[in-house]
DNA sequence: CCGCATCCCATGTGATACTG
DNA sequence: CAGTATCACATGGGATGCGG
């Protein structure tokens, strides 16, 4: 039997010799916001060691996870329609760690992606259908999103266009998300500061990206 | 900052650390099919070092993931509640992972939790709603299994009762479940043997249990 | 400077042996 | 049966080097 396998006939089993090893699945998490250069790549993975990266894209690639593209004279990775399809694990994943996040320490930062498929893991489809369109801008750390809701589609991105909240918070909206933490008392708390926009839409936004049991 | 921690404030990562070391995720899945003692779990595992298990059992217990339960005088361990939700992660990999399996190597074994697990992500509950109850058992392998489908529920298990079809295998299954392998001609070229009812009803199996694209 | 490759050491893993 | 102890080894982490 190879190294690093598990003996074992199963779709677990495989899925976790492809993307179980340390490092894997943050990897993909990234690539599914979008493509992404080697350097951008390692400056979201908070002090992934340079080798690390290497072999865990080379092993992606082999495993045709991802691929190597040329784009304009640089080379992007970029997830294949398989590579794609771990989606829903990643959000699956996302959404069950959010409820095991305690408060956030110094040390730990926010990326635009990372925080990209959080809201991904958060949101809620079912909610925002009923709920008219909605731009937000949020600004988290150093990380500036662009949300738009419309209807059941999301998207996040870094876009322009007219924005009908925009809103800056630190590292506390988690406890936005979790529910744990009113919106009107996110504001009060100076938690969350409303920049431009009525207020009353970071309710909105709460009922929209939630992961409470 | 912690060893073995990523440093980033996010919900990924945060599942990454607690469920992401070497077979931690297969220890949940089995632990997912039911409570299981320290050597059904060790047998469930091929060849998982004893004192990984054991480590992961901590690990994972004080994460607040399973527990241990004094059951008549013998520990198992259990899931609790949080670790319960991890099954649509599970069920996801394992979904995923099914489409990347190649063919059976010799060494590779099949567990009755790990076959378990594998109808449950193969499982299309929208499809077996507009078909009859039915029973089946299955024997692939070693592991023997009881397969009840009524409406869109599903129950694996090892309990007795009547059975519609009873059929036999060998790790020649996954093809039939992946769409590659007609049911008629798996029963044609003896990939599946069928022990008791009519044929027939292999198809509706194959129909009910499916991961192709 | 970006995209890695190399080196070294700490740690986790795996096989085996052992104990209550 | 349910783990613990030990030790060789592979992998991960961090720093550094280096070619394009």
């Amino acid at each position: 039997m190879a190294p690093r396998e598990y003996g074992q006939f199963s779709g677990i089993t495989r899925a976790m010799e492809l993307v179980g090893e340390r490092w894997a699945l943050l990897i993909v998490r990234d690539l599914l916001v979008g493509p992404r250069r080697y350097g951008e790549l390692a400056a979201g993975l908070p002090r992934i060691p340079s080798n690390i990266l290497a072999a865990r894209l080379k092993e992606l690639q082999a495993a045709g996870i991802l691929r190597r593209a040329p784009r304009s004279r640089v080379v992007v990775y970029e997830l294949t329609p398989y590579g794609r399809e771990l989606e829903p694990v990643v959000l699956a994943l996302g959404a069950w760690g959010f409820k095991a996040m305690g408060d956030p320490r110094e040390e730990q930062i926010i990326t635009p992606e990372s925080m990209t498929m959080d809201l991904r893991s958060a949101f809620r489809p079912e909610v925002a259908a009923s709920l008219p369109a909605t731009a937000y801008a949020a600004r988290l750390d150093s990380a500036e999103l662009r949300i738009r809701v419309d209807g059941p589609a999301l998207d996040v991105g870094r876009e322009d266009g007219p924005v009908d909240l925009a809103f800056a918070t630190g590292r506390g909206i988690h406890r936005l998300l979790s529910g744990e933490l009113a919106p009107d008392r996110a504001i009060a708390t100076g938690v969350v500061e409303v920049l431009r926009g009525h207020s009353d839409l970071l309710g909105r936004f709460a009922s929209t990206f939630n992961v409470a049991a």
